[in-house]
DNA sequence: GTGAAAGCGCTAACAA
DNA sequence: TTGTTAGCGCTTTCAC
């Protein structure tokens, strides 16, 4: 690597001198500015990041950690995070908690030491199962800016992006209900996590809006007592959760819909429909959380609730750095909620 | 952040005392020794890694680019990237090429400025057909130690590593014909990939080897003169790739076996198949790549060609941090092959 | 056993 | 217009 230092031995000036002309001060003559210049470009000099960190006390660098990069939302999110962050002049550092807290920890430790300017955080299982942030309320102590982001808590004070989980299935279900669906199922595999009881909330409160009452016939919990690596199992998927749906639509007397609230079950739910050669969606309405390419790998295509992954990274990303460039240590904090939207697939 | 001065000004001895005392030295007395960690715990003292990396010239970072973690193969890649590295000791920064020459470019430019030790690189699509690689000629040269993955190109010497894309397609066509299978068709979307040929050429030469000649008539090439952003569209997949999957499979005389050489298809071709009310794998064998997550969403779920993504991004970590850690400038490269293996679902 | 000083590559106040 | 100097946080050689 090629330092100032070189380029000033070999010009017969100064270091600072060569600094300053690299950065097209005033001060320097255009002559010895395009000499520099020159030179620095033949070398293919670059400015050494580490140095400018050191001195600047910014690293333009921000940690991420997600709980799964298997887990398609999040791998959306980080593509989000990475477009936005170098938009706004920044490098991220990635971690994967593997949803275990101890990983959350030593990452947030390594975090710690002056490497990042601020840091991207979604809650693992087991952190948000414990209840327990002491972790991460040191890392606000630590002044480094923080956004969480889907997976949150209440007991740390910072700026926040989710989705509307309760609302997205709310009116789900008012919109199946207003189609004319009279016995709409609720499947979950992901009812240990907050995001999870949100969606149940909804439905639960949607079904006694719209129908009198939540009838418990019409909820199947996959998987529960579990984790979600246990979901994602999918020897899990292929025998236990495979057969209790199957069993969930043949069974339940009049079932006319059904709402998925993970990324998996929707599809299944679909595929498993055809097979029992029921009529999708005229006779059985499915709605799935998910995309546009995952959904096409049901027959018919799954109608989804899209979560806007990406736009969550990006909208994260902005917080953050918006929150690195305030000096301020002001706490009003913000918790931006992303719209979901409903769309494609036909199922129905 | 607390620094050494910070401490050392709070126990009244020197920065170069403290230094020591925080790396166990034996020069300072046990007494000193204690003291100085009991405070810097206190105080949650933590090393400036940015300074460390000046004074060392390492960063004990990784700068990894791939053309896409929207696609799971390298969301799995990258996660094997993660473990690997962290077990070394190393960071990782991310940055996805979108298959954009351009973007390349962009991530090796920034990568160049001192940040890492050393380069992970899948090559985009672009820079694949554009048969164009000075910018990373630009890196080697620079003595920044790169190693290349899955994507690579004979034009760069440098550590690569792969999966055996010819060997596995034709070990698949020699399995089938041992199973009795005759009329064995091959789906692809990726032709225009390196990858894509590798795996076509398999084909071609196993079907010459096993039964005399290879039909083009067996061979389906989806979305041909197009590239890989266009075959994720899931609109490209529902309608056009859809139909053509659907004509071959109900139109191919005698077809009796298929390989998908790419991730989606198989999937398809799966559900297509049962649609048509073939029964699989009885009558047609089908076999795709994917994992055993991906395959479970299609019914029968899809045997798979495994490509071990999570070992070949652990494989490249390793290499790559072998390479930075010789100082030797030797150019003895190497490449390897990660083997790939077929197993899982009930399609084949 | 402890401290002073130099230096990693850079910037910026100040001096010339 | 250019150069000198100090300093970002740390390690390390060399004095004491």
């Amino acid at each position: 690597m090629i330092t100032l230092k070189q380029l000033a031995k070999e010009l017969n000036v100064s270091v600072s001198t060569v600094s300053k002309a690299m950065n097209n001060s005033e001060e320097i003559s255009t002559d010895t500015i395009n000499r520099v210049q020159k030179l620095a470009t033949e070398l293919n000099y670059k400015r050494n990041k580490i140095a400018l960190s050191l001195k600047s006390n910014k690293t333009l660098t921000l940690g991420v950690i997600l709980p799964d990069i298997l887990n398609r939302f999040y791998a959306k999110v980080l593509y989000g995070v990475q477009i936005a962050a170098e938009e706004l002049g920044y490098d991220i550092i990635t971690f994967f908690s593997r949803e275990s807290m101890s990983k959350e920890i030593d990452y947030l430790q390594i975090i710690g030491s002056g490497t990042v300017d601020g840091v991207l955080l979604a809650l693992s299982e087991e952190t948000l199962n414990k209840n327990e942030f002491s972790h991460i309320k040191d890392l606000t102590l630590n002044n480094t800016p923080l956004v969480m982001l889907d997976r949150i808590t209440d007991k740390i004070s910072c700026d926040k992006v989710i989705i509307d989980d309760f609302d997205a299935i709310y009116n789900e279900v008012k919109s199946l209900a207003k189609m004319g669906r009279k016995r709409i199922g609720f499947i979950t595999a992901i009812n240990n996590l907050n995001v999870g009881q949100f969606r149940s909330n909804g439905y639960r409160k949607a079904s006694i809006d719209f129908f009198g009452k939540c009838d418990e016939e019409l909820i199947l919990k996959l998987a529960h007592q579990t984790n979600i690596s246990h979901i994602q199992n999918s020897e899990y998927y292929r025998t236990s959760a495979h057969k209790s749906i199957e069993q969930f639509i043949a069974n339940t007397a009049g079932l006319d819909a059904i709402i998925a609230a993970d990324n998996i079950s929707g599809i299944l739910a679909v595929n498993i429909g055809s097979k029992l050669n029921i009529d999708i969606p005229k006779d059985l309405s499915i709605v799935g959380f998910g995309d546009k390419l995952t959904s096409m790998l049901s027959h018919p295509q799954l109608t989804t609730i899209n979560q806007h992954a990406v736009q969550i990274g990006k909208r994260s990303v902005e917080l953050l750095i918006k929150r690195i460039n305030s000096k301020s240590t002001d706490n009003s904090f913000v918790t931006e909620i992303i719209q979901t939207s409903t769309g494609g697939g036909s199922s129905k």
